[in-house]
DNA sequence: TCATTTACGAATTATTAATATCGTAACTCG
DNA sequence: CGAGTTACGATATTAATAATTCGTAAATGA
Protein backbone atom coordinates (compact mmCIF):
# COMPACT_ATOMS: atom_id res chain seq x y z
CA UNK A 1 0.00 0.00 0.00
CA UNK A 2 2.81 2.16 0.71
CA UNK A 3 5.51 1.23 -0.83
CA UNK A 4 5.83 -1.02 -3.79
CA UNK A 5 8.55 -2.91 -2.97
CA UNK A 6 8.72 -6.86 -1.69
CA UNK A 7 9.99 -7.85 1.43
CA UNK A 8 11.71 -11.23 0.68
CA UNK A 9 11.89 -13.39 4.12
CA UNK A 10 13.33 -16.62 2.48
CA UNK A 11 16.70 -16.87 4.90
CA UNK A 12 15.14 -15.57 7.88
CA UNK A 13 14.29 -18.60 10.34
CA UNK A 14 10.86 -18.64 11.90
CA UNK A 15 8.75 -19.20 8.87
CA UNK A 16 5.63 -21.31 8.81
CA UNK A 17 2.72 -21.61 6.72
CA UNK A 18 2.30 -20.83 2.40
CA UNK A 19 5.20 -19.30 1.18
CA UNK A 20 4.91 -16.49 -1.48
CA UNK A 21 1.18 -15.98 0.21
CA UNK A 22 -0.32 -12.26 -0.58
CA UNK A 23 -0.48 -12.06 3.69
CA UNK A 24 2.60 -12.44 4.10
CA UNK A 25 3.81 -9.36 2.33
CA UNK A 26 1.30 -7.36 4.19
CA UNK A 27 2.26 -8.42 6.82
CA UNK A 28 6.19 -7.42 6.42
CA UNK A 29 5.27 -4.82 5.10
CA UNK A 30 2.77 -3.44 7.66
CA UNK A 31 5.48 -4.47 10.33
CA UNK A 32 8.43 -2.70 8.64
CA UNK A 33 6.79 0.55 8.78
CA UNK A 34 5.83 -0.17 12.32
CA UNK A 35 8.94 -1.09 13.36
CA UNK A 36 10.55 1.48 11.64
CA UNK A 37 8.65 4.76 12.86
CA UNK A 38 7.95 2.81 16.86
CA UNK A 39 10.56 0.25 17.09
CA UNK A 40 10.36 -3.42 17.73
CA UNK A 41 9.36 -3.51 21.12
CA UNK A 42 6.65 -0.82 20.92
CA UNK A 43 4.58 -2.63 18.00
CA UNK A 44 2.29 -5.10 19.42
CA UNK A 45 0.89 -7.98 16.98
CA UNK A 46 -2.43 -6.70 17.36
CA UNK A 47 -0.77 -3.27 15.82
CA UNK A 48 0.59 -4.99 12.58
CA UNK A 49 -2.89 -7.17 12.49
CA UNK A 50 -4.64 -4.26 13.03
CA UNK A 51 -3.04 -2.15 9.87
CA UNK A 52 -3.99 -4.61 7.29
CA UNK A 53 -7.27 -5.39 9.27
CA UNK A 54 -6.27 -9.08 10.39
CA UNK A 55 -6.85 -10.30 13.85
CA UNK A 56 -3.98 -11.18 15.47
CA UNK A 57 -3.77 -15.18 15.97
CA UNK A 58 -3.91 -15.13 12.31
CA UNK A 59 -0.33 -14.27 11.76
CA UNK A 60 0.90 -17.32 13.26
CA UNK A 61 0.04 -19.02 9.85
CA UNK A 62 3.05 -17.35 8.45
CA UNK A 63 5.11 -16.81 11.24
CA UNK A 64 6.42 -18.84 14.49
CA UNK A 65 6.67 -16.41 16.78
CA UNK A 66 6.94 -11.89 16.99
CA UNK A 67 10.59 -12.94 16.98
CA UNK A 68 10.30 -14.37 13.22
CA UNK A 69 8.65 -10.79 12.22
CA UNK A 70 11.74 -9.61 13.64
CA UNK A 71 13.96 -11.60 11.64
CA UNK A 72 12.53 -11.37 8.41
CA UNK A 73 12.47 -7.24 8.66
CA UNK A 74 16.00 -7.36 10.36
CA UNK A 75 17.30 -9.52 7.20
CA UNK A 76 15.54 -7.13 5.02
CA UNK A 77 17.59 -4.36 6.18
CA UNK A 78 20.91 -6.53 6.56
CA UNK A 79 20.33 -7.45 2.63
CA UNK A 80 20.36 -4.43 1.92
CA UNK A 81 23.40 -3.07 3.20
CA UNK A 82 24.52 -6.02 1.62
CA UNK A 83 23.18 -5.16 -1.85
CA UNK A 84 24.66 -1.26 -1.51
CA UNK A 85 28.43 -2.94 -0.67
CA UNK A 86 28.04 -5.45 -3.08
CA UNK A 87 27.27 -2.73 -5.80
CA UNK A 88 29.92 -0.44 -4.80
CA UNK A 89 32.38 -3.44 -4.88
CA UNK A 90 31.13 -4.31 -8.30
CA UNK A 91 32.02 -1.00 -9.44
CA UNK A 92 35.93 -1.26 -9.48
CA UNK A 93 38.10 -4.45 -11.05
CA UNK A 94 41.37 -3.75 -8.65
CA UNK A 95 40.66 -6.49 -5.72
CA UNK A 96 42.01 -3.93 -3.22
CA UNK A 97 39.82 -1.39 -4.43
CA UNK A 98 37.30 -4.20 -4.08
CA UNK A 99 38.71 -5.03 -0.54
CA UNK A 100 38.98 -1.48 0.55
CA UNK A 101 35.21 -0.87 -0.54
CA UNK A 102 34.18 -4.02 1.63
CA UNK A 103 34.91 -2.22 4.95
CA UNK A 104 34.48 1.38 3.91
CA UNK A 105 31.12 0.55 2.85
CA UNK A 106 30.18 -1.35 5.62
CA UNK A 107 30.92 1.29 7.57
CA UNK A 108 29.16 3.74 5.97
CA UNK A 109 26.04 1.49 5.59
CA UNK A 110 26.14 1.18 9.22
CA UNK A 111 26.35 4.25 10.06
CA UNK A 112 23.91 5.27 7.99
CA UNK A 113 20.86 2.77 9.26
CA UNK A 114 22.21 4.06 13.01
CA UNK A 115 21.10 7.56 12.24
CA UNK A 116 19.17 7.48 9.68
CA UNK A 117 17.01 4.48 11.17
CA UNK A 118 17.64 3.99 14.59
CA UNK A 119 14.50 2.04 15.09
CA UNK A 120 15.81 -0.41 12.81
CA UNK A 121 19.27 0.15 14.31
CA UNK A 122 17.72 -1.23 18.07
CA UNK A 123 16.45 -4.18 16.22
CA UNK A 124 19.32 -4.71 14.66
CA UNK A 125 20.93 -4.83 17.87
CA UNK A 126 18.84 -6.96 19.44
CA UNK A 127 19.43 -9.43 16.59
CA UNK A 128 23.13 -9.40 17.32
CA UNK A 129 22.56 -9.96 21.08
CA UNK A 130 20.31 -12.76 21.34
CA UNK A 131 21.75 -14.02 17.90
CA UNK A 132 19.23 -14.63 15.55
CA UNK A 133 19.64 -16.30 12.27
CA UNK A 134 19.72 -12.94 10.32
CA UNK A 135 23.05 -12.15 11.95
CA UNK A 136 24.60 -15.29 10.77
CA UNK A 137 23.03 -15.08 7.45
CA UNK A 138 24.61 -11.33 7.12
CA UNK A 139 27.84 -12.41 8.22
CA UNK A 140 28.18 -15.35 6.11
CA UNK A 141 27.09 -12.96 3.15
CA UNK A 142 30.14 -10.63 4.20
CA UNK A 143 32.21 -13.81 4.16
CA UNK A 144 31.80 -14.78 0.53
CA UNK A 145 32.34 -11.61 -0.49
CA UNK A 146 35.71 -11.26 0.73
CA UNK A 147 36.32 -14.64 -0.40
CA UNK A 148 35.63 -13.80 -3.82
CA UNK A 149 37.53 -10.59 -3.67
CA UNK A 150 40.68 -12.55 -2.37
CA UNK A 151 40.19 -15.67 -5.35
CA UNK A 152 40.28 -13.34 -7.78
CA UNK A 153 42.86 -11.27 -6.19
CA UNK A 154 44.80 -14.66 -6.25
CA UNK A 155 44.28 -15.64 -9.50
CA UNK A 156 45.31 -11.93 -10.92
CA UNK A 157 48.66 -12.46 -8.94
CA UNK A 158 47.57 -8.99 -6.71
CA UNK A 159 47.67 -11.32 -4.03
CA UNK A 160 49.67 -14.10 -2.22
CA UNK A 161 48.69 -17.67 -2.51
CA UNK A 162 50.36 -18.89 0.47
CA UNK A 163 48.09 -18.78 3.00
CA UNK A 164 45.09 -21.23 3.69
CA UNK A 165 42.21 -19.01 2.30
CA UNK A 166 39.46 -20.34 4.24
CA UNK A 167 41.06 -18.82 7.86
CA UNK A 168 42.53 -15.65 6.00
CA UNK A 169 39.24 -14.45 4.42
CA UNK A 170 37.37 -15.56 7.82
CA UNK A 171 40.19 -13.53 9.93
CA UNK A 172 39.18 -10.54 7.38
CA UNK A 173 35.27 -10.86 7.37
CA UNK A 174 36.05 -10.83 10.98
CA UNK A 175 37.78 -7.54 11.03
CA UNK A 176 34.69 -6.04 9.40
CA UNK A 177 33.17 -6.38 12.11
CA UNK A 178 34.94 -3.33 14.08
CA UNK A 179 33.09 -1.12 11.49
CA UNK A 180 29.06 -2.79 11.23
CA UNK A 181 28.71 -4.04 14.69
CA UNK A 182 25.84 -2.19 15.87
CA UNK A 183 26.55 -2.42 19.41
CA UNK A 184 30.11 -1.25 19.09
CA UNK A 185 28.69 1.76 16.16
CA UNK A 186 26.16 3.14 19.18
CA UNK A 187 29.33 3.12 21.53
CA UNK A 188 31.99 5.01 18.82
CA UNK A 189 29.08 7.45 18.33
CA UNK A 190 30.93 8.71 15.53
CA UNK A 191 31.74 7.72 11.42
CA UNK A 192 35.22 6.12 12.04
CA UNK A 193 36.05 6.70 8.23
CA UNK A 194 40.07 6.83 8.92
CA UNK A 195 39.97 3.85 11.81
CA UNK A 196 38.16 1.60 8.86
CA UNK A 197 40.53 2.45 6.10
CA UNK A 198 43.48 2.09 8.48
CA UNK A 199 42.44 -1.31 9.47
CA UNK A 200 41.54 -1.88 5.97
CA UNK A 201 45.49 -1.31 5.00
CA UNK A 202 46.28 -3.78 7.12
CA UNK A 203 44.03 -6.67 5.95
CA UNK A 204 45.33 -5.84 2.42
CA UNK A 205 49.01 -5.58 3.19
CA UNK A 206 48.53 -9.10 4.59
CA UNK A 207 47.50 -10.10 1.32
CA UNK A 208 49.77 -8.42 -0.89
CA UNK A 209 52.54 -9.88 0.94
CA UNK B 1 42.28 -7.06 55.91
CA UNK B 2 41.23 -9.62 53.83
CA UNK B 3 44.37 -8.89 50.48
CA UNK B 4 47.96 -7.44 51.35
CA UNK B 5 47.51 -5.83 47.98
CA UNK B 6 46.99 -1.96 47.64
CA UNK B 7 44.91 -0.87 44.33
CA UNK B 8 46.53 1.60 42.74
CA UNK B 9 43.62 4.69 41.64
CA UNK B 10 45.55 6.85 39.70
CA UNK B 11 44.86 7.22 36.93
CA UNK B 12 40.80 6.58 37.52
CA UNK B 13 39.12 10.04 37.37
CA UNK B 14 36.38 11.16 39.82
CA UNK B 15 39.08 11.40 42.78
CA UNK B 16 39.07 13.35 45.19
CA UNK B 17 40.94 15.02 48.50
CA UNK B 18 44.00 13.46 50.05
CA UNK B 19 45.75 10.56 47.38
CA UNK B 20 48.00 7.87 49.98
CA UNK B 21 45.45 8.48 52.51
CA UNK B 22 45.01 5.49 54.69
CA UNK B 23 40.88 5.43 54.05
CA UNK B 24 41.19 5.62 50.04
CA UNK B 25 43.01 1.98 49.92
CA UNK B 26 40.38 1.07 52.39
CA UNK B 27 37.85 1.97 50.34
CA UNK B 28 39.11 0.62 47.43
CA UNK B 29 39.69 -2.43 48.76
CA UNK B 30 36.02 -2.45 50.71
CA UNK B 31 34.59 -1.77 47.11
CA UNK B 32 36.73 -4.14 45.48
CA UNK B 33 35.41 -7.15 47.47
CA UNK B 34 31.69 -6.30 47.55
CA UNK B 35 31.48 -5.43 43.33
CA UNK B 36 33.10 -8.69 43.21
CA UNK B 37 30.89 -10.96 44.93
CA UNK B 38 27.56 -8.88 44.42
CA UNK B 39 28.38 -7.05 41.71
CA UNK B 40 28.71 -2.39 40.80
CA UNK B 41 24.88 -1.81 40.72
CA UNK B 42 24.06 -4.19 43.80
CA UNK B 43 26.32 -2.95 46.23
CA UNK B 44 25.71 0.65 47.66
CA UNK B 45 28.25 3.23 49.15
CA UNK B 46 26.71 2.26 52.70
CA UNK B 47 27.68 -1.18 52.16
CA UNK B 48 31.28 -0.07 51.21
CA UNK B 49 31.06 2.39 53.95
CA UNK B 50 29.43 0.01 56.64
CA UNK B 51 32.41 -2.83 55.66
CA UNK B 52 35.15 -0.31 56.84
CA UNK B 53 32.97 1.25 60.09
CA UNK B 54 32.20 4.79 57.97
CA UNK B 55 29.63 6.98 57.28
CA UNK B 56 27.84 7.41 53.66
CA UNK B 57 28.92 10.66 52.99
CA UNK B 58 32.92 10.57 53.98
CA UNK B 59 33.47 8.51 50.51
CA UNK B 60 32.94 11.87 49.44
CA UNK B 61 36.41 12.84 51.00
CA UNK B 62 38.06 10.70 48.36
CA UNK B 63 35.52 10.34 45.26
CA UNK B 64 33.36 12.22 43.02
CA UNK B 65 30.99 9.99 43.01
CA UNK B 66 29.69 5.95 42.98
CA UNK B 67 30.99 5.91 39.54
CA UNK B 68 34.63 7.15 40.32
CA UNK B 69 34.91 3.79 42.73
CA UNK B 70 33.41 1.76 40.02
CA UNK B 71 36.37 3.56 37.89
CA UNK B 72 38.94 2.57 40.06
CA UNK B 73 38.08 -1.09 40.49
CA UNK B 74 37.68 -0.79 36.74
CA UNK B 75 41.11 0.66 35.92
CA UNK B 76 42.80 -1.87 38.61
CA UNK B 77 41.17 -4.91 36.78
CA UNK B 78 41.88 -3.74 33.21
CA UNK B 79 45.33 -3.07 34.71
CA UNK B 80 45.79 -6.62 35.76
CA UNK B 81 44.93 -7.56 32.40
CA UNK B 82 47.63 -5.52 31.32
CA UNK B 83 50.03 -7.18 33.23
CA UNK B 84 49.78 -10.32 32.65
CA UNK B 85 49.56 -9.56 28.84
CA UNK B 86 52.89 -7.69 29.35
CA UNK B 87 54.63 -10.23 30.98
CA UNK B 88 53.46 -12.76 28.76
CA UNK B 89 55.15 -10.82 25.58
CA UNK B 90 58.41 -10.12 28.03
CA UNK B 91 58.86 -13.45 27.82
CA UNK B 92 60.09 -14.28 24.60
CA UNK B 93 62.20 -12.11 21.94
CA UNK B 94 60.78 -11.98 18.86
CA UNK B 95 58.82 -9.55 17.58
CA UNK B 96 56.14 -11.59 15.48
CA UNK B 97 55.71 -14.30 18.87
CA UNK B 98 54.98 -10.82 20.94
CA UNK B 99 52.63 -9.64 18.38
CA UNK B 100 50.60 -13.23 18.60
CA UNK B 101 51.23 -13.24 22.59
CA UNK B 102 49.02 -9.89 22.80
CA UNK B 103 45.97 -10.90 20.72
CA UNK B 104 46.07 -14.21 22.20
CA UNK B 105 46.56 -13.02 25.87
CA UNK B 106 44.02 -9.97 25.75
CA UNK B 107 41.53 -13.03 24.52
CA UNK B 108 42.37 -15.75 27.16
CA UNK B 109 42.24 -12.44 29.85
CA UNK B 110 39.31 -11.54 28.67
CA UNK B 111 37.63 -14.70 28.72
CA UNK B 112 38.95 -15.78 32.15
CA UNK B 113 37.49 -12.08 33.83
CA UNK B 114 33.97 -13.11 32.03
CA UNK B 115 34.24 -16.74 33.37
CA UNK B 116 36.22 -16.20 36.74
CA UNK B 117 34.72 -12.95 38.22
CA UNK B 118 31.28 -12.35 36.23
CA UNK B 119 30.37 -9.22 38.07
CA UNK B 120 33.97 -7.66 37.71
CA UNK B 121 33.15 -8.43 33.78
CA UNK B 122 29.39 -6.51 34.13
CA UNK B 123 31.67 -3.69 35.81
CA UNK B 124 33.76 -3.53 32.54
CA UNK B 125 30.69 -3.74 30.94
CA UNK B 126 29.51 -1.02 32.28
CA UNK B 127 32.16 1.45 31.62
CA UNK B 128 32.91 0.35 27.99
CA UNK B 129 29.19 0.93 27.40
CA UNK B 130 29.15 4.83 29.28
CA UNK B 131 32.94 5.22 28.17
CA UNK B 132 34.87 5.62 31.61
CA UNK B 133 37.90 6.98 31.53
CA UNK B 134 39.44 3.69 32.41
CA UNK B 135 38.77 2.01 28.86
CA UNK B 136 40.66 4.99 27.46
CA UNK B 137 43.47 4.30 29.53
CA UNK B 138 43.38 0.78 29.18
CA UNK B 139 43.63 1.06 25.24
CA UNK B 140 45.85 3.51 25.46
CA UNK B 141 48.16 0.88 27.06
CA UNK B 142 47.38 -1.39 24.74
CA UNK B 143 48.24 0.68 22.14
CA UNK B 144 51.61 1.34 23.67
CA UNK B 145 52.26 -1.83 23.90
CA UNK B 146 51.60 -2.72 20.42
CA UNK B 147 53.68 0.27 19.48
CA UNK B 148 56.78 -0.83 21.59
CA UNK B 149 56.37 -4.15 19.60
CA UNK B 150 56.68 -2.98 15.83
CA UNK B 151 59.18 -0.50 16.62
CA UNK B 152 61.41 -3.00 18.26
CA UNK B 153 60.73 -5.28 14.80
CA UNK B 154 61.22 -2.06 13.04
CA UNK B 155 64.45 -2.15 13.96
CA UNK B 156 65.51 -5.91 13.77
CA UNK B 157 64.48 -5.59 10.17
CA UNK B 158 61.24 -8.30 10.61
CA UNK B 159 58.68 -5.75 10.21
CA UNK B 160 58.30 -3.47 7.05
CA UNK B 161 59.70 0.20 7.79
CA UNK B 162 57.37 2.03 5.13
CA UNK B 163 54.00 2.79 6.67
CA UNK B 164 53.08 5.18 8.98
CA UNK B 165 54.13 4.16 12.28
CA UNK B 166 50.71 5.53 13.96
CA UNK B 167 48.28 4.65 11.84
CA UNK B 168 49.42 0.91 11.80
CA UNK B 169 49.48 0.63 15.13
CA UNK B 170 46.49 1.61 15.98
CA UNK B 171 44.34 -0.15 12.92
CA UNK B 172 46.40 -3.12 14.96
CA UNK B 173 45.59 -2.19 18.45
CA UNK B 174 41.55 -1.87 17.26
CA UNK B 175 41.85 -4.86 15.94
CA UNK B 176 42.95 -6.86 19.13
CA UNK B 177 39.25 -4.96 20.43
CA UNK B 178 37.89 -7.72 18.76
CA UNK B 179 39.06 -10.07 21.40
CA UNK B 180 38.73 -8.43 24.56
CA UNK B 181 35.55 -6.54 24.09
CA UNK B 182 33.73 -7.15 27.20
CA UNK B 183 30.11 -7.18 25.08
CA UNK B 184 31.32 -9.39 21.55
CA UNK B 185 32.91 -11.49 24.65
CA UNK B 186 29.73 -12.19 25.83
CA UNK B 187 28.15 -12.42 22.72
CA UNK B 188 30.94 -14.75 21.63
CA UNK B 189 29.65 -16.79 24.57
CA UNK B 190 33.00 -19.03 23.94
CA UNK B 191 36.43 -19.11 23.44
CA UNK B 192 38.02 -17.64 20.39
CA UNK B 193 41.32 -18.87 20.43
CA UNK B 194 41.41 -19.85 16.43
CA UNK B 195 39.68 -17.00 15.57
CA UNK B 196 42.21 -14.79 17.39
CA UNK B 197 45.36 -16.41 15.94
CA UNK B 198 43.67 -15.95 12.85
CA UNK B 199 43.48 -12.41 13.05
CA UNK B 200 46.76 -12.17 14.81
CA UNK B 201 48.42 -13.72 11.78
CA UNK B 202 46.47 -11.00 9.17
CA UNK B 203 48.38 -8.51 11.15
CA UNK B 204 51.74 -10.11 11.25
CA UNK B 205 51.42 -10.80 7.66
CA UNK B 206 50.83 -7.01 7.28
CA UNK B 207 53.88 -6.06 8.43
CA UNK B 208 56.05 -8.92 7.55
CA UNK B 209 55.21 -7.77 3.81
C1' DT C 1 -10.02 -27.37 2.56
C1' DC C 2 -8.43 -22.75 3.10
C1' DA C 3 -9.11 -18.28 5.25
C1' DT C 4 -10.19 -16.37 9.33
C1' DT C 5 -12.04 -15.42 14.11
C1' DT C 6 -13.36 -16.01 19.08
C1' DA C 7 -12.04 -17.44 23.48
C1' DC C 8 -8.56 -17.90 26.69
C1' DG C 9 -4.17 -19.14 29.71
C1' DA C 10 0.63 -17.90 30.46
C1' DA C 11 4.11 -14.72 30.24
C1' DT C 12 5.48 -10.13 29.77
C1' DT C 13 5.21 -5.44 30.37
C1' DA C 14 3.35 -0.83 32.23
C1' DT C 15 1.95 1.70 36.45
C1' DT C 16 2.30 3.31 40.66
C1' DA C 17 3.48 3.83 45.42
C1' DA C 18 6.89 2.95 48.84
C1' DT C 19 11.49 2.64 49.74
C1' DA C 20 16.32 3.13 49.33
C1' DT C 21 20.34 5.42 47.51
C1' DC C 22 23.11 9.13 46.06
C1' DG C 23 25.15 13.17 46.96
C1' DT C 24 25.35 18.04 49.48
C1' DA C 25 25.58 21.15 53.28
C1' DA C 26 26.04 22.19 57.62
C1' DC C 27 27.57 20.48 62.04
C1' DT C 28 30.60 18.10 65.89
C1' DC C 29 34.63 16.60 68.07
C1' DG C 30 39.66 16.46 69.32
C1' DC D 1 42.19 22.36 60.85
C1' DG D 2 41.57 17.33 59.85
C1' DA D 3 38.61 13.45 60.77
C1' DG D 4 34.28 12.32 60.87
C1' DT D 5 28.89 12.54 61.53
C1' DT D 6 23.90 14.04 61.30
C1' DA D 7 20.23 15.80 58.74
C1' DC D 8 18.04 16.05 54.49
C1' DG D 9 16.37 16.72 49.41
C1' DA D 10 16.44 14.91 44.72
C1' DT D 11 16.87 10.99 42.23
C1' DA D 12 16.79 6.19 41.38
C1' DT D 13 15.30 1.53 42.63
C1' DT D 14 12.28 -2.03 44.16
C1' DA D 15 7.76 -4.42 44.98
C1' DA D 16 3.21 -5.16 44.23
C1' DT D 17 -0.32 -4.88 41.25
C1' DA D 18 -2.98 -4.07 37.17
C1' DA D 19 -3.12 -4.32 32.31
C1' DT D 20 -1.17 -5.95 27.90
C1' DT D 21 0.59 -8.96 24.87
C1' DC D 22 2.01 -13.38 23.13
C1' DG D 23 0.80 -17.49 21.50
C1' DT D 24 -2.52 -21.92 21.30
C1' DA D 25 -6.72 -24.43 20.56
C1' DA D 26 -10.93 -24.95 19.07
C1' DA D 27 -14.60 -22.96 16.35
C1' DT D 28 -16.85 -20.48 12.16
C1' DG D 29 -17.75 -19.64 7.76
C1' DA D 30 -16.93 -19.66 2.28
Amino acid sequence: MDQEITIDASGASGQRGPTDHKRRQQILQAAAEHFRLYGYRKTTLADIAKAINLSTPYLYKFFDSKQAIGEAICSHCLGAVLSEVEESVAATNSPVEKLRRVFVGLEQQGWRVLNEEPKMHDLVCASFEEGWGSVGWFKEGIFEMIRKIVVQGRESSEFERKTPLEETCRAIARMTELFFHPTLLRQAGKSQKEETLAVANVAIRSLTA
